[in-house]
DNA sequence: AGCCTCTACTAAACCGCTTTACTAAACCGT
DNA sequence: ACGGTTTAGTAAAGCGGTTTAGTAGAGGCT
């Protein structure tokens, strides 16, 4: 392949000035130009990124990190990333950390290995501390969806506390007092959030809370249908729940179908993310969205200012909407029969 | 940050030594050794990866190039081929096509740059012959899910006639005899393939299949509507019907629903991929379930033997499975009422 | 004529690692 | 004691760009 010093050879001129020519660095007279022009096509040059990166130490790549890419939320956002990010010559690497610290640590040393320039993370468990260190050192990092505490890093969030009120408050509207809520993991972020807002929304309707209506474990299918179990066998079961994130919701609409209960007629129910399944689901799932694309847009432009060290927002919350479709109506007369 | 040179000097050799060392490329006595790696460890050395590729020419990084990484069947092996990867030390960079040629013609010149050392590439159009010239200039290219003719890459594939045969004699086998089949866009060859099952299944059977019944479009969900609704317009209407995608199952079912008929009882439904949502929504959609897990390393796999020059498996085929669920029932007695 | 400024470049160092070709010293057998 | 082999390394030339510091020559001003 030919290099830099071929097209100056051929163009008569020396590699420095082909090399400042191409990155705008020199004003050079047309004919000049033009010959590097031409040396350039008829070669078939192409700069090698190698050599280009580490001469300027830049990579032109960053870092996505999401708990599992296979995720359609997820998925979803790095799609937005990933099309941002090409619009401005960088490419994107991904990894599922699938909840493990240790592949969270790994792409923070990938960050300061100079494999990548920047990062966008997202985390699913509450940090011991260990990636707030990192990141401290590391620089160049946008956290989104979660926060990690200790950290001075641009975050870029949902309204998430917005969001379970909203929801909580539909539910209420339509008559629901008793009303369940099943979150991820306890001292998560947007766990504590979502669940501020549910209880706000309660607490102003007068509406009390059971103690065993409110359920923290995971963001996940399986732990959907574990709390929808124990919320039915609870002496007095509600007439609604609020899974905060739509994968709860599927599993608590996989329990609730075994146990014999038709959503919405025997239980209303509410999830939280809209992913794309969330309409493709019978009945289709009333949620409350989140603008996903945005997010991911946003998250590459505030990554790309704090990479040219510019002053990037610190903190952005997006905010969210209810999807009304038809997983919801008005409560049940009477008690569960399962 | 510390460099080898400055490694060799604390442990009183030279680079090349440090350098050697650290690629096994030679045996140190033992103290040398241990110096070195008190360096190492001291000045808490990480070797430039930048410089490292520059010199060896290689990028230890792969491109993974699917239609639409938010798609769940991708996205899953997208995550299947990430993990292998990394367990050999390389990094994947994933990117979209949406169908764009152009995006994929873009691919191909990040490995030609040098971006990448290989690629894995899945398409989803008839190539015009652009792919196939630059795939033969290029090397280091695996095929996965779809074909592109006149390539001499390693391909891996499913048994897409296989399975569409499976399914189409398993709604044989329970009385179905007017079987409508959706499937892709025209020209592709899982389309052709599948197409090529669902006929060997019919002929055998002696079931006739009437023209209007076999719709060839997109493999996405709005197509999967437009066929379903041309289908149920068509004098007679199938009693059974052979999505050739889950997402095609997906706005089959929807169309079904729209028209006030049930899966399974008016009209059986059996998709193809076994997509993490097929088992969510409602019926349980029969499908035809694909290793994606498998085929993801195994394109790793694949393409690591091909860029050591090694001697990979030119065409793999992977089995599939008929996933018996709820969208399939015995055939209706008598005409729709929709 | 002498000095200054501007234009149009260039030489050479550098980024940090790998690798080829080579050497000094120790060991070994006869 | 000597040639040959092994051990334990090293010097220096890349890889292909970028960048700093500088220069030759033309033109303008006094």
């Amino acid at each position: 392949m030919a290099t830099i010093h071929d097209v100056a050879h051929d163009a008569g001129v020396s590699p420095t000035t082909v090399s400042r020519y191409l990155n705008n660095r020199i004003d050079l007279p047309a004919p000049t130009a033009a010959r590097i022009d031409a040396a350039i096509a008829k070669l078939d040059y192409r700069p090698n990124l190698l050599a280009k990166r580490l001469s300027t130490g830049k990579s032109e790549a960053i870092g996505l990190v999401t708990p599992e890419i296979g995720n359609p939320f997820f998925a979803e956002l790095a799609a937005a990333v990933e099309d941002e990010a090409e619009r401005h010559g960088y490419a994107v690497f991904m990894s599922s950390t699938r909840g493990d610290v240790s592949r969270e640590i790994a792409s923070l040393e990938r960050l300061r290995d100079r494999h990548v320039d920047g990062l966008i993370l997202m985390t699913t468990q509450p940090d011991d501390g260990r990636l707030a260190g990192l990141i401290r050192h590391n620089g160049n990092v946008v956290l989104m969806d979660e926060d990690i505490s200790g950290v001075e890093a641009p975050r870029i969030f949902v309204e998430n506390e917005h969001g379970a009120y909203l929801a909580t408050r539909y539910l209420i509207g339509l008559g629901h007092r008793a009303i369940a809520m099943i979150g991820g993991p306890q001292g998560l972020f947007t766990v504590k959030e979502r669940r501020r807002g549910f209880e706000r929304a309660m607490d102003e309707s007068g509406c009390p809370i059971r103690p065993e209506h409110v359920r923290l474990g995971a963001y996940t299918r399986e732990f959907g249908r574990t709390a929808a179990r124990a919320i039915l066998a609870a002496p007095e079961p509600p007439t609604a729940i609020l899974a905060c994130s739509d994968y709860l919701a599927m599993g608590v609409m996989q329990e609730l179908r075994e146990h014999g209960l038709r959503v919405p007629d025997d239980m209303s129910l509410v999830g939280f993310d809209d992913m794309p399944f969330a309409e493709l689901i019978d009945p289709a799932l009333t949620t409350i969205r989140q603008p996903i694309a945005a997010m991911g847009r946003l998250g590459f432009q505030t990554l790309l200012a704090l990479m040219n060290r510019g002053q990037p927002q610190m903190l952005t919350r997006f905010p969210v909407e209810l999807i009304e479709r038809k997983s919801v109506a008005a409560p049940r007369k009477g008690p569960l029969k399962s």
